[in-house]
DNA sequence: TACCTCCACGTTTTT
DNA sequence: CGTGGAGGTA
C-alpha cells in the first residue's frame, strides 16, 4: 500500500525515501547519506522522507527533527509537508539550526544560563558591541580591528571553542583571547546571544545536561539535515549529539556544491558522517530532471577538474539541447549590451523575465548591468543588499523594543538613548558608561540611577540603591515637562529614562502591533523621519514594521506571539530585501545567491580569470576548488539556455583593467560551446555598442518624457536650465532636470540621475553638462 | 551637535 | 568609481 506521494519517485529517490530501520536492530533508524546531485529532487527526497515516516507509523510529527541553513528552505519543507499529508505542521521541528537552537533555549533558559527574554544579536549589533567594548578597554582598533575581532570570535564559536580553549601562543592571539573573554562576559551581562552563540550555548546545554539530552535523544528519533555539505563543525558537533547512540542522521548534501568553506562549512563532515555511524547506504541521486544534455555535459567535464571529490555523475534522459554560447566583449559596457539584446530576444520568443537569470560572481558586477537594464527599460530584479530588518530605521525601532523587553540590553540602550537627539552627546554617554562600570551595573542602570540623582541632588537628599522604577518615572516626566528643546545635557538622561519607563507601562498590556505604534509615536522616531527631508521611505518601512507585527501575530504557524518572540523572529530572519517582488523581472544575483534556484536561461557574466575565479581566493587552500564549484553551481542552475560571457577590459575601482579569458573555459569541452562572435568580433563589437548607445539615449528620452508632468514644463526666462533638458553631472552621470528654484548664485536644479536617483544640486557649485 | 571633507578600501553570506 | 567611516570644523 504505497502512498500516492510516492508515485513518480525514480529508483534511488524511492530507495532513499523508504529507506527501512536498521537489521536486527527493532526500530532503531538506520542512517543515510543521499549524495543528491544538482536538480536531482533533493528537497523532494527529504519532504516525501518525512511524509513517509509518518505515515508508516515510524514517527510521529513531533518525533522528527529536520533543519535547514535558511528561513526559506524551512518555510518549503513545512509547505510540501503539509501538502502530502493532512496534518498541522505547526509545531514540527522542522527549521534552520539557528531557530532551533533558539527555541531549545527558550524553553530551558535557566539551564542554559541564561535571562528568560534574553535577546539576540545580530551581525551589525554585534560588531557595534565588540566596537563599544575595545572602546571602553582603551584597545587600539588598528591592530585590532573589532570586525577581524568578531571573526576571531565567531570562528571560535565555530569551531566549538569559548575564549579559555583559545591559543595565546604570542601577545596577539593573547589580547585577541583576552577580548573574546571580555566579550562573553559582556554578552553574559547584557543578556544578549549572537548567531554562534545560539548554537554554541545550545550544544553546551545538550552535552552538560544529561537529563534534557535524553529527553531529546528519546524524541527525535529522525534527523534529516538538509545541504548538509554546508555545515560546520560545531553544527555537525550539534547533530551528533543529538542522534546519540540510537538515532538516525538521513543528510542530503553535495560536496560538488559546497561553496561556503570561507565560512566555516565543511564538506569533509560527509565523510565523518560515514564514519561516526557507520552509513552502510550512501545514496547517490544522479539523474538529473533540469538541464538539458549539453548544459549538463559540460559541468560535469567542468567538475571533474576537482580532485576532492566523493563522485557522482549527473546524467538527464532530457535531449542534448543547444550548446552553450559563448560571448567575448571588447569591454564591460559591450557586455552589458550584448545580455541587454539577448534578453530582449528571449522575451520576446515568450520566455518570462523571472525565468531569465543574470549571474555575476561579486556584487560590484552588477551596477554595469543594471545600468545597461535600466537604459533599455527592461524590468529587473536585484537580490543581496540591506533586507528589511537590517535598515537603519526598523533598527532604530527594535532597539527601543529591546529596551522595553530588556533593560540590560546595552546595545539596545547605546544605539537609541540620542536618537532622535535629547542632548546627550558623547560625553553624557562616556560619563554613562564609566558609572556602569564603576558600579558593575547596566548601562540602564546606571541611567537610572543618575536620573535618580538629579531629582535627590535637588532635593538635597541622599542618593540610594534599588529606588523602585515608578518613582523614578513618576519624577522623570516631571523633568519631560520642564525641558526645553537645549536642555542642559545632564538633562537628556532623565528625560531619556522617563521615555523608557513610561512606553513600558503604557505598553504592559497591549497587543504587538500597538504596543511598535505606540513606541514609533512616543520615541519620536516617527516626528524625526517627517522632518527629514528624505524620511518618506523609512517612514514607509515603520509602517510596515507594524504590518509585519500584524502579520507575525497572525500567523498560524507561530505558537509565541510575544515581543521578544517577533524580536528573535526580526533577528533571525532578516526579511526580504525588496519590495515588488511578484512582478515579471529578470533576476540579478551572485552566484551564491542562486544556489537552490532555477531558470530557463543562464547568463554567467565576467568570466575572467581573476574575476571568476577570483584572484583573492587563489591565495587559499583549496581556494581554485571551491571557485569551480562556484560555477558548477551556476551552470546547473539553467534549465535550456546557458550564455557564458566575459570582457577583454573592463572597469573596476575605477581602473580599466584588461583580463583573460576565465581559466574555466578550458575545462569545458569545445564542442558544447558556441562562439557568438568569432572574428568580426570587434567590429560587431563596437557597432553593437554604438547601436545599444543610441539605443539607451532613445530610451532614456522616452523615460524621461514619460515621467514629465505638464505643468512643471514653464521655463523662467533668465535661466538657463530647462526641466526636462538631459544632463550629464561627473559624479552622478546622466540626469534629466525635473524641477527648479531660485535664481543667481541660489539657483538649484532637481535632478532625476538614471543611475543615482534624484537630487537637487546647487548651479553655482554642480558642474552639469548638457547633454 | 551636525555637517562636511578626506581617506581607505573594495569576494562570496546565512543566521 | 563608489561608499562608508572617521575626524575635524562651524
Amino acid at each position: 500500500m504505497n502512498p500516492s506521494f510516492l508515485s513518480g519517485l525514480n529508483e534511488q529517490q524511492l530507495e532513499a525515501v523508504t529507506l527501512p530501520p536498521r537489521l536486527g536492530s527493532g526500530q532503531a533508524p538506520q542512517p543515510a547519506l543521499i549524495l543528491a546531485g544538482a536538480g536531482s529532487g533533493k528537497t523532494r527526497v527529504l519532504t516525501t522522507r518525512i511524509a513517509w515516516l509518518i505515515q508508516t507509523g515510524q514517527a510521529s510529527p513531533a518525533g522528527l527533527l529536520a533543519v535547514t541553513f535558511t528561513n526559506k528552505a524551512a518555510k518549503e519543507m513545512l509547505a510540501r509537508i503539509a501538502a502530502m499529508l493532512p496534518i498541522n505542521t505547526r509545531g514540527m521541528w522542522v527549521g534552520t539550526f539557528h531557530g532551533l537552537c533558539n527555541r531549545m533555549l527558550r524553553a530551558h533558559y535557566r539551564e542554559a544560563g541564561l535571562p528568560q527574554l534574553f535577546q539576540i544579536l545580530d551581525s551589525q549589533d554585534q560588531l557595534a558591541l565588540i566596537k563599544r567594548l575595545m572602546k571602553a578597554a582603551n584597545v587600539d582598533d588598528e591592530k585590532y580591528p573589532p570586525r577581524q575581532v568578531a571573526w576571531y570570535i565567531n570562528s571560535h564559536k565555530d569551531e566549538g571553542k569559548r575564549a579559555a580553549d583559545a591559543d595565546d601562543y604570542d601577545s596577539f592571539s593573547r589580547r585577541m583571547k583576552e577580548l573574546y573573554a571580555a566579550y562573553e562576559g559582556q554578552c553574559q551581562r547584557e543578556g544578549v546571544v549572537d548567531f554562534a552563540e545560539l548554537l554554541l550555548r545550545c550544544h553546551e546545554l545538550l552535552s552538560k545536561n544529561e537529563i534534557l539530552r535524553d529527553h531529546y535523544r528519546g524524541r527525535f528519533r529522525h534527523i534529516l539535515v538538509d545541504e548538509f555539505q554546508d555545515t560546520n563543525r560545531l553544527q555537525y558537533q550539534w547533530l551528533r549529539l543529538l542522534a546519540g547512540r540510537d538515532n538516525a542522521i538521513f543528510a542530503v548534501g553535495d560536496d560538488d556544491q559546497s561553496i561556503y568553506a570561507f565560512r566555516g562549512a565543511s564538506a569533509a563532515n560527509m565523510q565523518e558522517l560515514q564514519k561516526d555511524f557507520a552509513v552502510e547506504k550512501v545514496i547517490k541521486l544522479e539523474q538529473n530532471y533540469r538541464s538539458h544534455g549539453h548544459i549538463l555535459d559540460a559541468a560535469n567535464a567542468l567538475i571533474e577538474h576537482n580532485r576532492r571529490r566523493l563522485g557522482k555523475n549527473l546524467w538527464t534522459s532530457a535531449s542534448k539541447g543547444e550548446p552553450l554560447r559563448v560571448y567575448e566583449a571588447a569591454t564591460d559596457f559591450d557586455e552589458a549590451g550584448f545580455i541587454v539584446e539577448e534578453v530582449k530576444a528571449l522575451h520576446s520568443e515568450g520566455v518570462s523575465l523571472s525565468e531569465i537569470a543574470l549571474l555575476y560572481r561579486s556584487n560590484a558586477q552588477s551596477r554595469v548591468l543594471e545600468h545597461a537594464l535600466f537604459n533599455a527599460g527592461i524590468a529587473y530584479r536585484v537580490y543581496g543588499g540591506l533586507r528589511f530588518f537590517e535598515r537603519q530605521e526598523i533598527k532604530h525601532a527594535l532597539a527601543y523594543l529591546r529596551l522595553l523587553a530588556s533593560d540590560d540590553d546595552g546595545g539596545a540602550l547605546t544605539r537609541v538613548i540620542n536618537f532622535p537627539t535629547r542632548g546627550i552627546g558623547n560625553r553624557s554617554f562616556e560619563q554613562l558608561q564609566d558609572l556602569a562600570r564603576e558600579r558593575g551595573v547596566s548601562l540602564w542602570a546606571a541611567a537610572v540611577e543618575k536620573a535618580g540623582g538629579g531629582r535627590r541632588e535637588a532635593r538635597g537628599e541622599k542618593a540610594a540603591v534599588g529606588e523602585s522604577e515608578d518613582a523614578v518615572k513618576a519624577d522623570a516626566v516631571d523633568h519631560v515637562s520642564r525641558l526645553t528643546p537645549h536642555a542642559s545635557l545632564a538633562k537628556g538622561i532623565p528625560a531619556f529614562v522617563a521615555l523608557i519607563a513610561s512606553m513600558r507601562a503604557a505598553t504592559a498590556s497591549l497587543p504587538l502591533p500597538e504596543i511598535i505604534e505606540h513606541v514609533l509615536e512616543h520615541s519620536g522616531l516617527k516626528q524625526h523621519y517627517q522632518s527629514e527631508r528624505e524620511g518618506a521611505d523609512r517612514l514607509e518601512n515603520l509602517d510596515e514594521l507594524i504590518n509585519a507585527a500584524a502579520g507575525f501575530v497572525s500567523d498560524e504557524q507561530q505558537d509565541d506571539t510575544s515581543l521578544t518572540a517577533f524580536l528573535a523572529h526580526a533577528a533571525l530572519e532578516a526579511g526580504d530585501n525588496q519590495a515588488q517582488a511578484g512582478a515579471d523581472a529578470l533576476q540579478l544575483m551572485t552566484v551564491h545567491s542562486a544556489k537552490g534556484l532555477e531558470f530557463h536561461s543562464v547568463f554567467i557574466s565576467g568570466l575572467e580569470e581573476g574575476l571568476f575565479p577570483h584572484e583573492n581566493s587563489l591565495s587559499e587552500a583549496d581556494g581554485r576548488e571551491e571557485e569551480r564549484r562556484l560555477m558548477y553551481v551556476a551552470l546547473t542552475r539553467a534549465r535550456r539556455r546557458l550564455y557564458l560571457s566575459f570582457a577583454q577590459s573592463r572597469m573596476l575601482h575605477g581602473q580599466t583593467r584588461y583580463n583573460i579569458a576565465s581559466s574555466f573555459f578550458e575545462e569545458i569541452p569545445e564542442r558544447l560551446m558556441k562562439r557568438v562572435n568569432i572574428g568580426l568580433r570587434s567590429k560587431v563589437a563596437s557597432l553593437r555598442s554604438d547601436a545599444t548607445g543610441l539605443r539607451s539615449k532613445v530610451s532614456s528620452l522616452k523615460f524621461d518624457s514619460q515621467n514629465l508632468k505638464p505643468e512643471t514644463l514653464n521655463f523662467r526666462p533668465d535661466f538657463p536650465w530647462k526641466i526636462g533638458q538631459n544632463v550629464t553631472h561627473p559624479k552622478f552621470g546622466a540626469g534629466v532636470i525635473v524641477d527648479a528654484e531660485g535664481r543667481g548664485a541660489d539657483a538649484r536644479v532637481q535632478v532625476n540621475f538614471h543611475r543615482n536617483g534624484t537630487k537637487w544640486l546647487a548651479l553655482e557649485y554642480a558642474k552639469l553638462i548638457p547633454a
